[in-house]
DNA sequence: AGCTATTCCCCGTTTACATCA
DNA sequence: ACTGATGTAAACGGGGAATAG
């Protein structure tokens, strides 16, 4: 319904409630407010949520009410209006996570792509390596001379490319990414969940905090910005 | 300091009324 | 024209917090 065809129903100027708390709550005579009041509580409520003793009665009686009808328009407005503040937060909510989602999705693929060209090359690698066994086999005891054993008796080659592209896991991040050790531990994480579907689960949003969202001015630059 | 009465507010609910199918 | 379902504004009641006496 069109609010000047809500207001047209109510032309009847309400002219004070006389009646008693009895009286209201069984009587007939439960009338909305004329336009006209409505218009005047609104106009105050956008200045002040809140209205002192000495206005409230001074509000009533320039609209015709009891003081304990405009206090309980006031309570009624403060809630309208939280109810409708906390479904403009969800929206916005709701956005910046679909948002993030779609953001997440396009990093997912962008991970697969890479880890599809690390197999790729893995395997240009094992390839050239097998045609060097073949061609000369003392120049691979030269090669892998910096290979080590590790303490678990596991034999740990570290073979390079002529190009440089060193294919050992760590480093790979580090050549590839600008992953540091330490300083971005936690993209690591996230990446490393991201590949095991990890943040698409609701288990592993216990953590995700909506209030850090909604609280954006605690940071110089929209948390969003964070993919970008 | 502890108690009581009063006032205000929030929250959930009820009531009265208008609208619509 | 009547009626039941539904939505909304006005009003209520309970309970917590603050304040004054």
């Amino acid at each position: 319904m069109e609010e000047g065809e809500f207001f047209s129903c109510f032309s009847e100027i309400n002219t004070g409630m006389t009646m008693n708390k009895k009286k209201m709550r069984k009587g007939k005579n439960h009338k909305r407010f004329s336009e006209e009041q409505i218009k005047s509580l609104e106009v105050i409520f956008e200045s002040e949520t809140r209205l002192e003793p000495r206005k409230k009665v001074q509000l009533a009686r320039e609209l015709g009410l009891q003081p304990r009808q405009v206090a309980i328009w006031f309570q009624n407005k403060r809630a309208r209006w939280k109810s409708k503040q906390l479904e403009k937060e969800y929206n916005l909510l709701r956005a910046n996570y679909n948002n993030l989602a779609s953001q997440l999705e396009i990093m997912k693929k962008e991970k697969q792509a890479l880890v599809s060209e690390l197999q790729r090359l893995n395997e240009e690698m094992q390839k050239t390596k097998e045609e060097r066994n073949d061609d000369c086999c003392g120049e691979q005891r030269v090669a892998l001379s910096s290979s080590t054993w590790s303490d678990n008796g596991k034999y740990e080659p570290e073979v390079k490319l002529n190009q440089g592209i060193v294919l050992c896991d760590d480093d790979i991040k580090t050549e590839h990414f600008g992953f540091e050790e330490g300083s971005n531990h936690e993209l690591m994480n996230m990446l490393e969940q991201a590949g095991d579907s990890g943040l698409t689960s609701s288990d592993n949003w216990g953590s995700f905090s909506s209030d850090s969202l909604l609280d954006q001015s605690s940071s110089n630059y929209p948390w969003w910005d964070f993919w970008s």
